[in-house]
DNA sequence: GGCCAACCATACGGATCAGTATGGAGAGCG
DNA sequence: CGCTCTCCATACTGATCCGTATGGTTGGCC
């Protein structure tokens, strides 16, 4: 056998990274409550033993996770857009972006729930405003003055946030061409010609 | 001393929509997690051996509570505005009605975390569907064809869940007249004259 | 005035979960 | 070979919370 296992036998021995990585799955899937040490030890096959020694406490592990989430949350999903020079085409295409690519959105629906508590609560603020602050540039520089340019920004952000919610329950109950159909008219209600 | 003490002495001796009460206070106030028996128990000024007379079980409690809460939301939000003839009007005076009468939401807002729950999901499903039919009903009415009037009304409804989520979060950092002045442009971009 | 039913206290069992203590296996290195 | 550091198992404590069992108190009613 060759010798040389630098990151090879991936199948015993934990990261904490491994551990960050279960907790965002699980709480993109079953919500924060469901990250407990307890149950992602079972779902990676080992035991709290383990799960102590890489973090101090569980707050320290959902820290860490969301920081990770964050940062690659900002990385794909803004950076790539601010590259569309057109203002307007630029809130376009992170509409279409954000409506075609849902996996991501589930962390932060989860987030959403949980927003009363310290701990996330920072989170939920810098992302979204991170995220109006882009919307309303966007829109400032589509010719709105200031104070319009934000409201249409908190609009288009606040019906991103609810839509999400409610998706969940299956309200807005649509088919794939329906859902298409409302992004469309998404867009022409909120950028007008 | 009078005898006839009808309903006097509120102090001791509770019912069980003393408890739906409370359990919807502190629903809107920390939660519906915060919905314990103990900790109802300790607010009321009794202990468990009370509760477990008036209900079987939390759940009944919770179920119990939610029904009071839809009946009582849809008697005093929706219905009074159904008599606003000009469909466009009716959609406006809905939205002056909603931005400006919080406390109703807060239950809302707290369910809304919580939807995961089979308990909990129906309710979120039957007033979601009733308010968005209303809103549906009044863009068709006022001229919209049918998908586009439905598209507005989910649009309509997504900003209005998703404000109350951002709200808390004091996302939106507004005064009072911005507040308004969101208000009118929300109201200006949904309903165009 | 005594009985009955509504209402509540006390005390316990059982489940869940965060965190601690401690010891053991296993790889690398001298 | 043996030591040590990394990583993990086992076992326990303590806190919280739902639900049960049971007995006590109070008000109305015959």
């Amino acid at each position: 056998m060759p010798a040389n296992t630098v990151k090879l036998e991936p199948k015993n021995r934990l990261s904490a990274a491994d551990w960050e990585q279960a907790a965002l799955d699980t709480l993109a899937e079953s919500g924060l409550a469901a990250v407990a040490v307890e149950a992602l030890a079972r779902q990676l096959g080992v035991t709290k033993g383990s799960f102590y020694w890489h973090f101090a406490t569980r707050e320290a592990l959902i820290q860490a996770s969301l920081e990770r989430w964050e940062h690659s949350d900002e990385m794909e999903v803004l950076a790539p857009i601010e590259a569309v020079a057109d203002p307007r085409e630029r809130v376009r295409e992170l509409i279409r972006q954000v409506s075609h690519r849902r996996p991501s959105h589930a962390v932060f629906a989860a987030l959403l729930k949980s927003v009363d508590l310290p701990l996330i609560r920072p989170f939920i603020e810098r992302v979204s405003q991170r995220r109006i602050d882009f919307v309303t540039e966007a829109f400032h520089q589509a010719g709105f003055d200031a104070t319009t340019a934000a409201n249409r920004a908190r609009l288009a952000y606040s019906a991103y946030v609810g839509f999400i919610q409610l998706a969940q329950v299956g309200q807005p109950r649509m088919s794939h061409d329906e859902f298409e159909a409302y992004i469309r008219d998404f867009i022409e209600i909120l950028i007008p010609h």
